[in-house]
DNA sequence: CTAAATACCTGATGGC
DNA sequence: TGCCATCAGGTATTTA
């Protein structure tokens, strides 16, 4: 389940292996995605790879013609492999790079996508609305307060909310709300300002910490699994309901808000 | 405009 | 061993 800290070791796992190469041709053998892969992309051929960049939970793969958008949905993962590891099941579409290393797509569940845009990305209508990246500097209590201001929905559906602030899946948003002693179910404006400070560095820090620790992972993209793994960060809440809180003696709570389980504390969290 | 519900999909898991 | 039901989860889209 790629969050934000999944999708960018993914983009740092692969660039050494785009950067400066060319993709020769892309061959799609399922084209069923959340949208449908687009025909064109089978078409191209011989694009020299610009950069390779994030936006949101989107991988951006800048080419000479366009800009490739891929999106791993909720399974998907990116891997470089030689032509002698055999395709695996559900390895939907293949990039053939120049150094002859291809690329592959798996996703099983096959939400994510493959979208082609040409020009640079920000345009396009996946992107364009998008609110600030949640390590971005622009990302800030007085912006989030502003946000937040006469919303009656849960704050934790609004920080997960993608025109309010990027990449804060289930688990990042559980857990920045517990380090903020905030509960996920109270209404967005319900949430003060010196609050909104607390929550902006919790959100911060735990993306922040949850991608360091992906860094130490970047081997697996080459060989073995290719999963983008799993973070050593330890977790308060998410998937403890039951079990006894880390900084009190109470017990983990599991709500349903906005048909996601939401896990908190009742005595850490108000 | 906001908020809530719906849709998409397969693998893992639990009950019988 | 098999089968059905349930759940998980990102996010665009539809409905209220």
């Amino acid at each position: 389940m790629p969050e934000l800290p999944e999708v960018e070791t993914t983009r740092r796992g692969i660039a050494p292996w785009l950067d400066g190469s060319e993709i020769r041709h892309v061959k799609v053998h399922d084209a069923r995605l959340r949208w449908p892969v687009p025909t064109q992309i089978s078409a191209l051929r011989n694009l020299p790879v610009k950069a390779v960049a994030r936006r949101a939970k989107y991988l951006l793969i800048h080419t000479e013609q366009g800009t490739l958008l891929i999106h791993l949905g909720m399974s998907g993962s990116l891997r470089v492999c030689d032509a002698s590891t055999p395709r695996r099941k559900h390895d939907h579409v293949e990039f053939f790079l120049s150094n002859d290393n291809i690329l592959r797509l798996h996703d099983p569940r096959r939400f994510g996508c493959v979208l082609w845009d040409t020009d640079d990305g920000a345009e396009h209508p996946l992107l364009s609305q998008l609110g600030p990246e949640p390590l971005g500097e622009d990302f800030h209590a007085d912006y989030l307060k502003q946000a937040l201001k006469g919303r009656k929905a849960a704050v934790k559906n609004l920080i997960m909310n993608n025109h309010i602030v990027v990449g804060v899946g289930n688990i990042y948003a559980a857990e920045a709300l517990y380090r903020a002693g905030i509960r996920p179910g109270r209404a967005g404006a319900r949430v003060s300002l010196s609050e909104c400070v607390v929550l902006v560095s919790a959100i911060k820090e735990v993306l922040g910490t949850a991608i360091r620790q992906g860094g130490t992972t970047l081997r697996d993209f080459v060989n073995s699994d290719g999963q983008p793994g799993y973070f050593a960060q330890s977790l308060n809440v998410y998937g403890r309901s039951g079990e006894p809180c880390h900084h009190c003696d109470g017990i983990i709570k599991s709500k349903t808000i906005g048909q996601r389980a939401s896990c908190y504390c009742p005595q850490c969290q108000r």
